[in-house]
DNA sequence: ACCTGAACACCGTTCAAGT
DNA sequence: ACCTGAACACCGTTCAAGT
């Protein structure tokens, strides 16, 4: 059920998941669908946190926290993008929770205290690096408000530019506080 | 129509909002409004960039195009908290769409070019900082998905948090590019 | 355990017709 | 111009019953 609906999304998109679609493409009746998941967002909520088993955790030689913290955050954002129809979901959501969304969590907290930050502004500087970085995946998948005109698709340019400001918010979540 | 529109999202939230209930507030059919509007998501449209209606523009006595950029987000960023009912849709049309928001949109890219950037890292940096102040408004005003435990309005706290975080990006938008 | 038939309580939207 | 009645083509979900 998991896998058909994952296809569901990958070939005719996020309007297209719904549970009268997946239980036809299961040629099973729409209500059978309630023996296997409690409802609609509780099947989103496994898809999501499966994506997320995806994010590779930084090289374990990377002695620099911060380095880490890039490279998880830049990691995140790729398998964010390899998701594109996956993303509102996610906003919608706000992250993702599970498992997977939690272990994330967690080797962020660490990384964040071996850089220092701890309590209150861990979860903050948590957050900040969350909404970055889900926030920024939506603007590279879908046309901005703008939309002065070419629709590209996510570019080198645009995952440079990612790094860019995940750089400018880790220094100043690392820098000694005002 | 419009205000109609306002008060049912105020009074009974987000999902509330539906043409058929709209149509019984105004004590009419529902393909009635159909007359008056081309289909929800315009309805929507409408009210997000009437919101945005409320952001502030910088004081004209600011001769610092940075300042000026970190009161006018910190007003968009208030304007958002205010209107904590309407932030999904925001981040679902990620942003508005209309006078206000392209108004909004062409200030932005006024003080931008007055700091030094302009062309494609302007707009770039547009985007990085709509989409920092939408998803920081969203999670200031929804639980975060680590939900550990108290659920706090926006706080004095988030406020000065976001304010940090807008520093750190201003100031490395402005840096000389690597 | 897992399915079906039937139903409930909704949606957004369109069309033809009325005033 | 603005409305109505009726309908279309959908939703998610529940319930009782079957195997």
């Amino acid at each position: 059920m998991l896998v058909a609906a994952r296809e569901l999304l990958a070939e005719r998109g996020l309007e297209a998941l719904t549970m009268r679609a997946l239980a036809e493409r299961l040629q099973v009746s729409p209500n059978a669908l309630y023996s296997h998941v409690a409802g609609k967002t509780a099947l989103i909520d496994e898809i999501l946190d499966g994506v997320l088993a995806e994010v590779e955790a930084p090289p374990a030689d990377l002695e620099d926290p911060v380095a880490g913290l890039d490279s998880l955050m830049a990691s995140t954002y790729g398998v964010l993008l390899a998701h594109a129809e996956l993303v509102p979901l996610f906003l919608a959501r706000q992250g993702a929770r599970g498992p997977n969304a939690q272990r994330l969590g967690d080797v962020m907290l660490a990384l964040l205290a071996r850089a220092g930050v701890t309590g209150r502004r861990a979860r903050e500087a948590l957050r900040v690096l969350l909404v970055y970085t889900i926030g920024f995946a939506a603007f590279a998948t879908r046309p901005p408000i703008e939309a002065s005109g070419a629709r590209e698709p996510p570019s080198a340019e645009m995952l440079a530019n990612f790094d860019s400001g995940l750089g400018w918010l880790l220094t100043g979540i690392v820098s000694p506080s005002r």
